[in-house]
DNA sequence: GTCTATACTGTGATAGAC
DNA sequence: GTCTATCACAGTATAGAC
């Protein structure tokens, strides 16, 4: 058993929680389960973090981390419904591609809820989240060359809204043709709400 | 104490269940938890059912009978707008009254889909609330003399999806005014789907 | 038919050995 | 500074007493 530093250890005991998350769901992820899976003495997980809060925390952390800005192609002559449409199915591609990653999302939300120490956290997620929509209306808007017809908050938060329910509706019931209608839909409810800059 | 029917045992479980859940989050919801709860003995618990995953499954259950049909008043004289405004207003109050029983919904869900035995009861549980939507805007699109321009199990599916994300997003933030907006913004996208009958 | 007492597993955590 | 051995407890489930 190599002796690694305690940074090196925090490291892969993060990687190996996502892993465990991924395959077993949130509430199955034991400490015992997460320092199997990296390969780590049990011992080594308390003298890592004081609890396995802290490790939950730092897994938040680090899948918020992931969860980067929708970078989508914007070519000149594409129509506004075009870049919106390739850009919600960007992330839907995602969703279809790693359904449980995107479950475990879910559930840290959930577990940070209701874990005292950890509900600011959640709250950070989520404005974090918003932060992301925003930017991409925003840059939406000046790549087009357009204004929106509603408050770029009101529609960050109610596209994040959307696209919460949609993704957690299809984790579901996995109605693929169902999911993309309703994605298309808010496509062109979206496209609905883009003015031309005067 | 007294000796009860099991069927008494069952429905008193089941309701000391909800309880703890909605206190302590389902994660926390322990066979122990419940039968101190309901102060019923501990042995009583696997008499009436064959193991905790049983009592979770008739839990669902109860609280999928409860999401009742949203019910409105739908004066002859109101507009279009009016109505779906109130509706989703009433869904909207029962939220911010009862947060926790509206996260311990979703708590459920998650927990259901992580349980090979309980998947099937999470897709009933939202082809029931997919239902409850559809009969909704078709009865009001029968009530205002209109039609939907958009496929009723798509607009119903949508719809499901905007009031789940913007109720966990705002489970998560509590940021009322921003909520409320977007939710009008909702009942005015909705409006705008409403085309009178020839 | 209903409940008491108990078994056994697995959990998060720690004191102290290396 | 890192990990082994062990703890106390909570978890579900059961065998058998009433």
């Amino acid at each position: 058993m190599p002796r690694l530093s305690a940074d090196e250890r925090r490291e892969q005991l993060v990687e190996a929680a996502i892993r465990v998350m991924i395959r077993d769901g949130v509430a199955r992820t034991t400490t015992r389960a997460v320092v199997t899976e990296a390969a780590v003495p049990l011992g080594a997980f308390h003298y890592c973090f004081r609890s396995k809060e802290e490790l939950l925390q730092s897994v938040i952390e680090r899948i918020m981390e992931r969860a980067l800005t929708p970078v989508v192609a914007q070519p000149e002559d594409a129509s506004a419904y075009d870049v919106i449409h390739a850009t919600l199915h960007a992330y839907w591609d995602r969703v279809r591609e790693r359904p449980a990653e995107h479950l475990v999302t879910y559930e840290l939300t959930q577990y940070a809820l209701r874990q005292p120490g950890l509900a600011d956290l959640a709250r950070k997620q989520y404005r974090h989240y918003l932060a992301i929509n925003s930017a991409y209306l925003e840059s939406l808007a000046r790549t087009l060359d357009i204004h929106w017809t509603v408050d770029l908050p009101v529609l960050a938060r109610h596209g994040l809204s959307v696209l919460d329910g949609l993704t957690l509706n299809w984790l579901v019931d996995r109605e693929d043709a169902e999911a993309t209608a309703a994605l298309d839909e808010f496509a062109r409810y979206l496209t609905s709400l883009a003015r031309p800059n005067p």
